[in-house]
Order: structure tokens, then C-alpha cells, then sequence
DNA sequence: TTAGGGTTAG
């Protein structure tokens, strides 16, 4: 009877339709005398398209005199995947006090599922002991669906527990684990369980390798990151269109744009918008705005849409280039462009652009007028504007919107902290760190790594644990001495404390990035290679300005990696152009 | 036989 209804179903793309063949099936008795197909097109109604249909559906299963388990689980799968997911939760809870229909591992599936889409870790928890209740908890197919609600919801120890404790793993259970991982910013981990699944000869698919590679991203780990394409390119596995574009990602997360470029236009399969949002972001992020405008452009001519992405990144682009001009058309362009609504991503990138350039009273009259509820990245955003001119009456501004929104991030109150102490305000330097020691605000520390031969060192700044300390340090001085003569003066306000000012310089002297790249030229002697630096926080002023002349004394290439993008310094200057 | 894992973003 069910494949009977199936060609019906086909034909049905509106709510009309969807009622014509109800009609229909409750004159020929379909619907009162056979449940399976009845449950089959509930369960088309809830999740079609169709406007309305979900609703219609829930309404439907109200009307049925005995519904069947299936008929309950048709309308929990549409509502899971609605909107609302959370209402396919009360909508479980309202069938179990029903208990009319039994529910069965379908059930549990669908409201799981549809916990893990509102991150509604504590309903999860209530499932979860329901599943082991009802006797499901040995199914592996719900333990892999639980340990997925665990991990997206951010209770990363439960699904490594309930991983843990499986007793038969399958590939997929392991992916679950390793884009957990990847996803709550545990790369790191990430990456030895996707070396130990391998250890065990379970074969990654394109799923594995996804979550493999965001790590690598993550990290910047190039390495790791080549040797999967490699297996990726041994099992074909690149035929799938989104394993590509995570290896266009990686490859420009870790600074290889050329790398990026390859795989970009040497695909096999077929290219989507997604790929060329991609890798403009990848050109935007290191440096290559011309290139990545060009790319936008092109797009369009290959009968590709730019979406709400698309815009994002070109106008990274020339906010990474300083382009404001272009940045500003562009952002007109975009809100004359009927299919894209501006989100807060592209004002935040609005406010940076017009806040780097110095055009702070532009840039919060962008905040002040957005149609959307401001966000406290935006006033951050601005504040860090604020820095880079000394602006202390905006700052102030700033920090009383932070304060009032609650963020009570370390990086607000360094920031305002930085503005005080390069206008030598000790005092409000000090009423600024009280806050924060009341508050309990930690501040994070600065590090950086560098790849030395596979192996990677890490630098904390002020380090003084790393095997090689007297020599590195020995290293910064003579690279400073190097520099003066050169025109270096140390940036003395990107130092927090109110000490003397030799004291100050050393303190800068001894940042992360500039350990690891003195670590760098001692250590690595090939002088074609350029030196890669991966650092935690956004890079400072002092550190960038060194990094240009050592690039120029030392002829060295050297690439930072910062928290928002790359620097690319050779010989004096930086792709960034000053702009960061 | 309808269920689990998945890409770009200030």
C-alpha cells in the first residue's frame, strides 16, 4: 500500500496538493485502516517545503484516533528539522504522556537529533536515561546520535565517555568523535584520535578526513594537513566537492596560498559556491585582496550568486588591504543587492575597516545605526580602532558598552588598560587592572609556535623554559642591536605595567613571536624557506615593526600567522601594509 | 528498513 502512495507524494509541492492527496487517501480508507502509508505521508507533509506543511502535519496527528508510533515519529523528524527544533522536544514529552504510541529508537533519534540543533544538552541528558530505560542504549546508531548532541552542545567529556564505552565502534561513531573534537576547539585531540583510529585499521572516509583537516586548519599544522591530501588523493576521496574546499581551507589557514590556488583550479569534481567563497577568504586572509576581488568578480561571470559569504569575504579582502573606499562601494553594492541581507559580520568587518583607517566617528555611527542588536565583537572591534589612534574618549565609550553588556573578557580590559598606559595614565591603569583582579579576569596568555623539522616549539611570552633559552635570548639582542642600526625604537606602549622604560623594552623584547623567531634563524638555516610563526592573539605593533626589519636585515621571508589573518613580511615590509 | 557522522564567516 505504501508504494502506492510514494508516486502521489512525488507530485506534491504545495500545501493544496499535500490536502488533495489527504482527500483522497480518507475517501478510499487509507487513512483510517492503514498506517504505513498514512505515517509515510505524515511524514512527507512535515518535512516538505511546502508552506504551512508542518503544521498542517502536527495538526493532522491530533486529529488521528490511534496514531502509530510512526505517525508520532513523522512529526518529531519534521519539527526537529524546523525552525523550532526544540518544539519537536515537547512534542516527544506530550506523545510519552499520551501513551497512546509506544516510542521506539526512531523516536529517540529524531529528538536527539533535534536536541543537538538547539543545543539542549540537559533534554539530551533526559533522553539519554530514557534511551537506557527503554532498552535502546545497546543501538548504535543512538549512541553515535547521543554522543553527536554531547559534543555539539559542548560537553565534550560525556561524548568522550559514551565513545569510550562503546563497545563496537564503526566508522562513523569515530567521526562523530573526531568533528567534536575539531568543532570544540580541541584540534589538538582531534588529531591524535584520528592517528589512533588509523592505528586501529579503521579506514577514514570523506567524513574523517573533514574533520582531520579543520583541525589541521586550526592548528596550522601543514604537515599533518599534506599527508592527509595525500591519502585523500590515494582514495579518490577528492571526487567529493567538500573535501576540496576543506583542503583550499586548510592550505590557506596555514599560509600556503599557491597550495590553496592548486587545488582550486585543478578539481575534480564540480566547483560551488562554497568553494569560491572559500578560497576568496583564503586570498583575503593572506594578503592577496587584488586577487581575491578578482576572483568576486569572476564568479559572477561563471553564473555563481555572491551570497551573504561571498560579500564577507571581499570585503575582508579590502579590509586586509586597507581598500576603504572599495570596502565602503562594495558594502552599498551589497545592501542594493535584493537577494543578500547584510548580517553582523559584515558591519563588524564595516567597523574595522573604517575604525583602522581612523575614521572611528564612521565607524561607531555604523554600530549606531545597524537594524540588528549590536554585539559585544563590535564594540571590541572598535575599542581595538581606538587603540591603534590613541583615541581615549571613544575607548571609554567602548568599554562602557562592554561593561554594560557583561562581557567581562580579558582582552576589553587590556585593550583600554594599553590605551591608558601609552598616554602614561597610571592611575586609570590601575583602577582598570583592580577591575579586573575584582572581576576575576585572567588575562590569556600570549604564545606562539614554530615547526622546526616536524617539531613544533612553543613560546609563552617572557619564556624561559624552552632547552635553548640562552641562546634565543642571546639571539633577540643581537637582533635588536641589528635593527637600531636600522632605525628601530622600541614601541613602549604596547607594555602593560608602569615600569621604567629600559625595563619596558626588554618586556617587549621578549614577546612569543619574537622568541620564535629568533628560535627560527638560529635553528633553521635554509635561507630560501621562509620562517612560519602561528600566534594565538592578534600580533602588536612592536612585534610587527621588527618583523619587517628583521625580514629586511636577516633577508629572511617570514609569515605570521595572527588570530585574524596572515602577515607576510619580506624584505621591510608586510602584506598587511600596516593594516591589521 | 524510514535512523547516526559533513565544507566557507567580523
Amino acid at each position: 500500500m505504501a508504494a502506492t502512495v510514494e508516486p502521489l507524494l512525488q507530485k506534491c509541492a504545495t500545501l493544496s496538493h499535500i490536502k488533495q492527496l489527504q482527500a483522497h487517501l480518507i475517501t478510499t480508507g487509507v487513512f483510517q485502516f492503514h498506517p504505513s502509508p498514512r505515517s509515510k505521508f505524515l511524514e512527507f507533509c512535515a518535512t516538505s517545503s511546502a508552506a504551512g506543511s508542518l503544521l498542517y502535519a502536527a495538526d493532522i496527528f491530533r486529529h488521528i484516533a490511534s496514531p502509530v508510533t510512526n505517525d508520532w515519529n513523522a512529526v518529531i523528524r519534521g519539527l526537529a528539522q524546523s525552525h523550532q527544533p526544540t518544539d519537536a522536544v515537547t512534542f516527544y514529552r506530550q506523545g510519552l504522556r499520551m501513551l497512546t504510541c509506544k516510542p521506539d529508537a526512531l523516536t529517540c533519534s529524531f529528538t536527539l537529533k533535534a536536541c543537538a540543533r538547539a543545543l539542549a544538552c540537559n533534554e539530551a541528558n533526559q533522553i539519554h536515561s530514557q534511551v537506557v530505560r527503554f532498552g535502546f542504549i545497546a543501538d548504535i546508531l543512538l549512541q553515535t546520535t547521543l554522543l553527536d548532541v554531547y559534543a555539539k552542545s559542548g560537553y565534550l567529556d560525556n561524548a568522550h565517555k559514551l565513545f569510550d564505552e562503546m563497545s563496537k565502534k564503526d566508522v562513523t561513531c569515530w567521526n562523530a568523535m573526531i568533528s567534536g573534537l575539531a568543532q570544540g576547539n580541541q584540534p589538538n585531540e582531534a588529531l591524535q584520535l584520528f592517528t589512533r583510529m588509523r592505528d586501529l585499521r579503521f579506514k577514514p572516509n570523506e567524513i574523517t578526513v573533514l574533520g582531520a583537516l579543520s583541525a589541521c586548519a586550526q592548528l596550522g599544522v601543514v604537515r599533518e594537513g599534506e599527508n592527509i591530501y595525500s591519502y585523500i588523493k590515494n582514495q579518490n576521496l577528492d571526487t567529493n566537492e567538500q573535501v576540496c574546499n576543506v583542503v583550499i581551507d586548510m592550505f590557506g589557514k596555514c599560509g600556503y596560498v599557491t597550495k590553496a590556488y592548486q587545488v582550486f583550479n585543478s578539481m575534480k569534481c564540480t566547483r560551488t559556491l562554497v568553494t569560491w567563497n572559500t578560497m576568496i577568504m583564503v586570498l583575503a586572509t593572506n594578503g592577496e585582496s587584488l586577487e581575491a576581488l578578482k576572483l568576486f568578480d569572476q564568479m559572477s561571470k561563471e553564473r555563481f550568486r555572491p551570497d551573504n559569504v561571498s560579500y564577507l569575504a571581499a570585503l575582508c579582502a579590502c579590509n586586509h588591504a586597507g581598500m576603504v573606499e572599495n570596502g565602503v562601494e562594495l558594502f552599498e553594492k551589497m545592501t542594493k543587492d535584493v537577494s543578500v541581507v547584510p548580517n553582523i559580520k559584515h558591519y563588524g568587518t564595516m567597523v574595522d575597516l573604517l575604525g583602522r583607517s581612523g575614521r572611528l566617528h564612521e565607524a561607531y555611527n555604523v554600530i549606531d545605526s545597524i537594524p540588528i542588536k549590536p554585539d559585544v565583537i563590535l564594540w571590541q572591534t572598535l575599542l581595538g580602532a581606538c587603540k591603534t589612534y590613541g583615541n581615549v574618549e571613544m575607548a571609554e565609550k567602548a568599554s562602557r558598552k562592554l561593561v554594560e553588556m557583561g562581557s567581562s573578557s580579558d582582552g576589553d580590559f587590556v585593550l583600554l588598560s594599553n590605551i591608558y598606559a601609552a598616554q602614561r595614565r597610571w592611575k586609570d591603569v590601575g583602577i582598570v587592572r583592580d577591575t579586573m583582579r575584582n572581576k576575576e579576569v585572567k588575562k590569556v596568555p600570549g604564545f606562539s609556535y614554530i615547526d622546526v623539522d616536524g617539531v613544533i616549539h612553543k613560546f609563552v611570552n617572557g619564556d624561559r623554559s624552552h632547552l635553548n633559552l640562552e641562546e634565543i635570548y642571546r639571539k633577540i639582542e643581537e637582533i635588536m642591536g641589528r635593527i637600531m642600526e636600522y632605525g628601530y625604537v622600541a614601541d613602549t606602549g604596547y607594555v602593560l605595567h608602569d615600569i621604567g622604560l629600559e625595563e619596558k623594552e626588554n618586556a617587549l623584547s621578549y614577546h612569543s613571536e619574537k622568541l620564535a623567531v629568533a628560535f627560527g634563524l638560529i635553528k633553521m638555516s635554509n635561507e630560501s624557506n621562509p620562517i612560519r610563526i602561528n600566534k594565538n592573539l592578534r600580533i602588536c605593533g612592536d612585534c610587527h615593526e621588527v618583523m619587517k626589519l628583521v625580514s629586511k636585515v636577516y633577508k629572511r621571508e617570514i609569515i605570521v600567522r595572527d588570530r585574524t589573518r596572515f602577515h607576510n613580511f619580506k624584505n621591510g615590509s608586510c602584506s598587511c601594509k600596516d593594516y591589521w
